[in-house]
DNA sequence: TCTGGGGTCCTAGGACCC
DNA sequence: TCTGGGGTCCTAGGACCC
């Protein structure tokens, strides 16, 4: 048997901890920008606000009811979600971090427990300890056990867990579940089964083995295998090492001179470099992208990217910021705005696990010393006191408005309370 | 006026090997 | 006249996830 515990509409409900009057009351949390909204309450969701909707077309509903609104915060949100994985790592030997607020437990070997019980007790105690609530399905296969986390949700009778093993009590829930519900069956080919006929997660599991190979693949053989009750998605109680880490962003407004854009791309690359450096990973080359405003049909649309290698894996501030800045002079194109930009390191090793180079190894030396002295200054004096030059003093171009504090994290920004 | 930011895996086809 | 039969690796594009 296997677990998945899912925070419920988790950023709202972090936002909440700390601003328990919105307990009842519509709240909705923002992209960046403040563009789309991207966690709902239920209230939210209740009145139609869809995942993704951009927040100037629902002014109209925020207004009338009184919609709360955040900004992401998601250093909060990261906080919490680590809170709440401890305590899942105090019911299972073995937990797969799946996402910001979602996780897998294995339960194999401890199916003679009460397992009804265990997940009730689960939500309960993370609600107690953290104050997010907790939905936990439980199932002979992951893909089983995110329809019955589902459940929850739907019915509060469940008090938070929901153990589905019994072949007839699955067949009812599949006969129930839309086939855009299930995990792996997404927006292209959600059209193309409904054009058959089948509608249900119980349809799905009644077409043939050579019918779902053929048109699905072996994805879709998996995700049919699970429906079956066959474990064929493997627990992964390892964290895998990243295959590529990305910073983009889209600007507030768009970009127009080359050298503002070049900035900010600096800037992606230097967090990039920061985020290799804090895992103890290089990275053998940096693609640049750069965009213009897919939804400005009015202006001429670009969108570019190029790979740049390095000769030996690198995670210095000044290798990536310098390709990064050389690759938009490159592509930068006079009377295009650009309103979206960034980079995505790749080809991604240990720092441990690759050789020193052979022929600049004193360069490479001095690059690591640099910026471990420039890191150490930057813990304890704070993000960003020393910056690489090609940045400029600027911040990302960005903006929210209605975020809240940092509330685990960074103490001046805690208000201070008169009771 | 205003539209997020990350990731993963699979497949088919081409290049190349012996 | 007759023109093999295996492999691997890489890449781009598509699909999916939160």
């Amino acid at each position: 048997m296997f677990a998945l515990a899912d925070c419920n509409n988790f950023f709202v409900s972090c936002e909440r901890v700390f601003r328990p009057e919105l307990e009842g009351r519509p709240v909705i949390v923002l992209s960046r920008n403040d563009g789309c909204a991207i966690a709902r309450s239920n209230e939210a969701k209740a009145l139609g606000i869809k995942m993704g909707d951009p927040l100037f077309k629902i002014q109209d509903i925020v207004r009338r009811h009184n919609v709360a609104l955040f900004s992401s915060n998601m250093s909060l949100y990261a906080d919490f979600s680590r809170r709440v994985r401890a305590v899942l790592r105090s019911y299972a030997p073995q937990i797969e971090v799946y996402s910001i607020d979602e996780a897998f437990l294995d339960l194999r070997g401890m199916e003679n427990l009460d397992l009804d019980a265990l997940g009730k007790e689960l939500s309960h105690k993370c609600r107690r300890l953290t104050g997010i609530p907790l939905s936990v399905g439980i199932a002979p296969t992951k893909t089983l056990a995110k329809i019955a986390s589902k459940l929850c949700k739907h019915y509060p009778k469940l008090r938070g867990g929901c153990f589905m093993h019994r072949p007839e009590d699955i067949e009812k829930v599949l006969r129930k579940t839309p086939i855009e519900d299930v995990w792996g069956i997404g927006r292209r080919t959600t059209p193309r089964l409904k054009a058959i006929g089948v509608t249900t997660a119980f349809d799905f599991r009644n077409l043939s083995q050579e019918w779902i190979y053929k048109h699905m693949g072996i994805t879709g053989l998996r995700t049919w295998r699970e429906l079956h009750g066959i474990a064929s998605i493997e627990f992964e109680h390892i964290a895998q090492p990243k295959q590529s880490i990305c910073n983009s962003r889209s600007f507030a407004t768009e970009i127009y001179d080359c050298k503002e854009l070049m900035e900010q791309v600096a800037i992606f690359a230097s967090m990039t470099a920061e985020k290799l450096r804090d895992e103890q990973l290089l990275c053998g080359e940096l693609t640049i992208f750069m965009a213009t405003n897919r939804f400005r049909h009015d202006e001429p649309q670009q969108y570019t990217n190029t790979v740049v290698p390095f000769a030996t894996p690198t995670n210095s501030s000044l290798h990536l910021t310098r390709a990064a800045r050389e690759t938009v002079a490159e592509l930068f194109t006079e009377g295009y705005g650009y309103k979206r930009a960034g980079v995505i390191a790749t080809q991604i090793t240990p720092m441990s696990a690759t050789p020193m180079p052979m022929f600049d190894a004193e360069s490479y030396g001095q690059h690591a010393r640099l910026m471990s002295a420039i890191d150490n200054i930057n813990r304890t004096l704070g993000h960003n006191t020393i910056v690489v030059a090609s940045q400029g003093m600027n911040r990302v171009k960005s903006h929210s408005e209605y975020r809240s504090p940092r509330y685990t994290t960074v103490w001046d920004e805690i208000p201070i309370v008169k009771i």
